[in-house]
DNA sequence: CTAAACAGTGGAGTACGCTCCAAGGTCAAG
DNA sequence: CTTGACCTTGGAGCGTACTCCACTGTTTAG
């Protein structure tokens, strides 16, 4: 796969993969003409990049984690790993949305300590 | 108090407080020599600050809030209608966060399609 | 009176995550 | 054989959110 249909399929741009090329957090083969060639799971690890990043990791923390798939003796099971830790985080978030939540609507109303100046 | 109580209070530094006063997230009187005099609530302020950004708000965001909040003919009610609506965002950040859990779980074990290459 | 601990300003620099060129090579269709 | 869609590289630029610096002024304790 060349690197359009990938930036389509995962819906960045082109200038974002070769960006992510660049600091690791994506590897390629290269076509004898020189054009980058994907592989089809690339799409799924660049949607989980989205999502990681949505959680809020840095594109190096993601990086390490690919370096840790690539080295792992059984990838599917690193892999695994890596979602479960990733659910406690998205759990986290949301015990946090949760209690803010709860924060937010205990002031609704009472004309709370928040006037400014 | 002045700026280096309100740092130490908010967990902050001073120049991130000056960098915020900048860009109008918060508002100080001076004292007559020039130092800023902030009020004991813009502590609250600045932790209501810090918890919207760990859920993803641009400090431009937060600042609209602010503003809105100040210019508000009835600040208690803006404020209810301010968190009113933070709660709306909180929980479609939370179905959005239920989502990616829910797939990230499907795929946990399954040995899905994500070797790298 | 002096030293230390505070405060002020303006402006430069940094890290991150892109985003946008410019100039050029590759390739299939007509 | 040209046109157009695709690809390459290097490098500049941008928005966000700080962070640091140099130099200066103010206040307080001894």
């Amino acid at each position: 796969m060349r690197i359009g249909e990938l930036a389509a399929q995962a819906g960045l741009s082109k200038d974002t993969i070769r960006f992510y090329e660049k600091i690791g957090l994506v590897t390629g083969r290269r076509l004898p003409n020189g054009y980058r060639d994907f592989s089809p799971e690339t799409v799924t690890w660049l949607h989980y990049v989205r999502t990681a990043q949505t959680l809020g990791f840095s594109l190096a923390e993601i990086g390490r984690n690919f370096e840790e798939l690539r080295d792992a003796p059984d990838s599917a099971e690193a892999l695994s790993g890596l979602f479960e830790e990733k659910i406690r985080v998205i759990d986290a978030r949301m015990a946090e949305l949760a209690a803010l939540r709860a924060d937010l609507d205990a002031r609704v109303g009472t004309g709370c300590p928040l006037r400014v100046s």
